[in-house]
DNA sequence: CTGTTAGCGCGTTCAT
DNA sequence: ATGAACGCGCTAACAG
């Protein structure tokens, strides 16, 4: 089932078969279509290590993650995950995951795979503001495209979302509602995302004329629990936030619990703002507002700039910025102290 | 930074340098140790496919999930992961993962992994009692092996922990300290380890000879949503459970809020134990009850075992069972009616 | 249009 | 102890 024995079949040279079955137009119809039923009769399929010798390409990327902040499998993790795969399996590509231990492994891990060379790209995924992992591609002048950007130097391809009109946006909304005193509930500051959600969040009490004392921001794990924990300590406050802008719909959930367990309703007495339109959210009660990233369509997108890097159609500097949906729902209602 | 410049450079032949490289013996102390120092120096490393292409080896193996029903990153799957990539780094081996979608596409996806020959053996997660990866991966006789068993005819390698033993020896703790109504809220049926579990409890109920139709099983998801959703059912019977077994910590941390809802006190009224010992079980209040597998240990010894069979030092019915310890805490208890 | 030739980078006999 | 030569399976530049 190699080549040679393809070709030995057909009693033509090996060359021919592979321009055949490599769609060159200089070998005649009707040897091609000899070599196809061959191959297809004999189950023929290229060596792919061979052929990897050969042109240098495996047909393989990975997609990279960190350990301890994304779920592969849940959630948004899991639907960029999809996009990703589906748009490369449109491309004939193959993808696998790499997670990158935290810590000091996480770089040196990173170079194992790239002197590997099992793949001929990568998607990373959940950039920092200084990502060492960027730098690290950068250099090695890998094709990779990033999830998320970096506020670094290094220029490099890029898919995100518009976290900071998204956030804009948001917090707008709630002013307009009549809130004063928003608390936003962000991300770890070294998160890329979350940092421009802060400052579409930042630009909209400026333009709005709030007190930024009066806001508070405050970087947590992107979890229910720290949600939860966050929002009850702000609530204990004499001045208590009337509205909450969270960074994900988890610590939306979360902040929800605390405002029930102190007694307060959700979308009346202090509304809540959660982004990812999760199900979860959807079904929550009362319904979560949120904002819809299209998370799939980025990873397609992703995959899609991959792929012309990789052929050489695009350069290392094309960047997609997608945009936001704000979606208000019953969990964010008009500041009760209008109505006094 | 080919063996070819390094031979030119030394001003030998490439044979030499390969043959002083790979440790053989002919080849003379000083001209190796050269060759090992200019290796150095100009950092020299083998091309990794030139490398494949002769040894048939690629240094890589694959860790394959299923989508719907794992995280990669948390819980027991980051562990087990962690487990496996540890004992592979110290084989000089490297380790990918693959999210298999669920549905049609499992298989094919599978496969399109093999033959793609990135990876010289597969670490299949979660299996199922009839699984069809497991065949596949059986047929094409690549070296694997599984975190798990099945229960079909293909004989293969694998690493299990004793699920029977241990909720064996669960259900006999809860008998012994007075319960006669056990309800085992387990995970769905086709997945193995579910059905050793049952097997266990169904036996322990035998010995103990409690009612089989008083001690309910139910197969559900292993969230805490889901076992919140069935104790729930079960807790507003007029016969309810004073007993749960849970297939995991979250569906049993999910029970403890449904024991709670129902004005009744876990440990007291109600005792309940777990599965995984996670650390969220661990700071429940009260602390959660469960049996600890051991998984990194798992993990370590499936990498070692498909090392050994990649070698040809073990063959593919080689098969490890690994004890689970039974950790009681305060959420078990002795049942309430014994006292009355 | 097709066959011959030359690599891709390395491991491995077979002589010397 | 060392070098020359061959093969792994395939692609691609060069002839014809």
């Amino acid at each position: 089932m190699s080549i040679q024995a393809l070709a030995d079949s057909l009693g033509i040279s090996i060359s021919t078969v592979s321009r055949a079955l490599n769609g060159y137009t200089d070998v005649s119809a009707a040897t091609r279509q000899r070599v196809f039923d061959a191959a297809k009769a004999m189950n023929y399929s290229p060596h792919p290590v061979a052929h990897r010798l050969a042109t240098g390409k495996t047909g393989a990327i990975a997609i990279v993650y960190t350990a301890p902040s994304i779920k592969v499998v849940d959630g948004s993790g899991a639907t960029l995950h999809t996009g990703i795969t589906q748009a490369l399996r449109e491309h004939n590509y193959f993808a696998l995951s790499l997670t990158l231990p935290p810590g000091e492994e996480e770089v040196p891990e990173l170079e194992r795979l790239l002197a590997g060379r099992l793949v001929d790209g990568i998607v990373l995924t959940r950039t920092r503001t200084f990502d060492p992992r960027v730098k690290l591609l950068h250099e090695r002048k890998i094709p990779f495209v990033t999830h998320g950007r970096t506020i670094a130097n290094e220029p490099h391809a890029w898919v995100d979302a518009d976290n900071e009109g998204a956030f804009l946006q948001a917090t707008q909304a709630l002013i307009s509602l009549g809130h004063r005193r928003i608390a936003l509930i962000n991300g770890m500051a070294h998160m890329t995302f979350a940092s421009f959600r802060e400052q579409g969040f930042r630009a909209a009490l400026r333009d709005g004329g709030l007190s930024e004392s009066e806001c508070p921001v405050h970087y947590t794990e992107l979890t229910a629990e720290s949600g939860q924990h966050v929002a009850a300590l702000l609530l204990r406050k004499a001045q208590r936030p009337s509205a909450f802008l969270c960074a994900t719909d988890a610590i939306a959930l979360g902040v929800m619990a605390a405002v029930r367990e102190a007694r307060l309703t959700v979308g009346k007495d202090v509304s809540v703002i959660g982004y990812g339109n999760s199900e979860a959210g959807q079904y929550a009660h009362p319904p979560l507002a949120s904002v819809d990233q299209g998370i799939l369509k980025e990873g397609r997108q992703a995959a899609a700039l991959l792929m012309r890097i990789i052929q050489g159609q695009a350069d290392y500097a094309s960047q997609v910025l997608e945009p936001a949906q704000l979606l208000m729902r019953a969990s964010a209602g008009t500041c009760p102290t209008v109505h006094s």
